[in-house]
DNA sequence: ACCAAATGACAAACAAGCTTTACATCAAGC
DNA sequence: GCTTGATGTAAAGCTTGTTTGTCATTTGGT
């Protein structure tokens, strides 16, 4: 999967911290899955939804 | 997470074998997730919504 | 009543997601 | 050159997701 992460922050000026501490999740969390070292869980991904009201799928897309 | 899987099943009249077997995973996965025992990754729920053809927010919803 | 298919559940084992701690690198500002 | 904030990575440990195997129960058809 890849994912707009990366650039979602960049809009909002969020640090990988600022958008953790919002999805209440570890900084290394949210670096593993923009890195795309793995994939959200799916409770997660609506949790990253919601925090850039966003559709799941215009966030993370098929590789 | 809830999720409709049980009723969009219904509406194709596939067994929770069929859909496994167009998901690519276990009988008793399919079965534990329609049972709310756990959610599917993210890549599984992708695989899920290609199936029905639906977006994912409309096959599993916040609780 | 019988049979077969479908469903629900559990256990053991392994894979993937997530946490904390910790360390290294990089860029910006002073 | 030093400090600070942001980023990338790694190890160890816990939790969750998925598999295979197995069994019990339910349901529909004949």
């Amino acid at each position: 999967m890849n994912n707009r992460l990366k650039v979602l922050r960049a809009e909002r000026d969020w640090s990988q911290q600022d958008l953790a501490d919002r999805l209440e999740v570890s900084r290394q969390s949210v670096n593993a899955i923009e890195k795309g070292r793995y994939d959200p869980s799916l409770p997660l991904a609506f949790k990253i939804a919601d925090v850039f009201e966003m559709a799941i799928e215009d966030i993370f897309q098929r590789d």
